[in-house]
DNA sequence: AATTTATATATGGCAAACAGCATATATGAA
DNA sequence: TTCATATATGCTGTTTGCCATATATAAATT
């Protein structure tokens, strides 16, 4: 096992990742969740699965997301190899902004039928 | 004297304003040395004065800067009444990502003919 | 007053980014 | 195989944001 290397992270790039209301309400949320499927963040998001999608794959190509596919799902989750400045940007753009996602959050909650998690300990 | 309010920013439009080259490079040129003007910035980044001059009226509008005028100058710093998690955005933005304004720092140290401060007391 | 210098703003053209729809792929169940 | 659900990707029209040029204002100097 080798240590994971830190992910080369332009400022620039990381910011207008941030700047698109669909990409940082998903990165809010899922900083807040830990880890969320396309499915949830359509619900919390109240958006089309396209549009949502989309985001998340320019998310995930700028390294600022990964995923990890579980049986029909696929769920989004912070790249644990960004550098410490952007985790800790995102942590306190969550911690102190939760009106932002306020009603995004009530929505996920009143959602029914949200995919159970298998344990990622022996993915 | 009044306690100045903290300033109402949500995290979309502070981060839509991070999301261009020239804001940010001005964002954190200001940041490391607390307050530069139109001429001083249009050195160090090497654009032209009505480049540098847009960006920054959309960065006061926004309420990211606040500009006092000295003489024929005009000299930008950070609005102190940011809330404390952009403050702090910004504070580690700059210090972990020196490499990206670096050459920025070297064209304004060899600047020749830099305004003098007065001290902003008695203003 | 006229000229120069420093700074600010307005406008028009252009390119990049986004939204919406349709379609394609992938997985799981029947 | 067939169907259903979840996710991804092309394509196109539209909007947004940027840049370059031109113009405006204000102060300093002559």
């Amino acid at each position: 096992m080798s240590e994971p290397l830190e992910l080369e992270l332009n400022p620039l790039s990381f910011y207008k990742c941030l700047a698109d209301d669909t990409r940082l309400r998903c990165l809010l949320l899922i900083q807040l969740e830990q880890e969320l499927c396309v499915c949830e963040l359509m619900a919390a998001i109240d958006e089309s699965q396209p549009k949502i999608s989309r985001h998340l794959a320019q998310l995930r190509s700028c390294g600022l997301l990964t995923d990890r596919r579980q049986g029909q799902w696929v769920f989004y989750s912070l790249n644990e190899t960004l550098p410490d400045w952007a985790k800790l940007v995102l942590q306190l753009s969550a911690a102190e902004n939760l009106d932002y996602v306020a009603a995004d959050l009530s929505r996920l909650a009143q959602m029914g039928d949200r995919p159970e998690r298998a344990q990622s300990c022996c993915a």
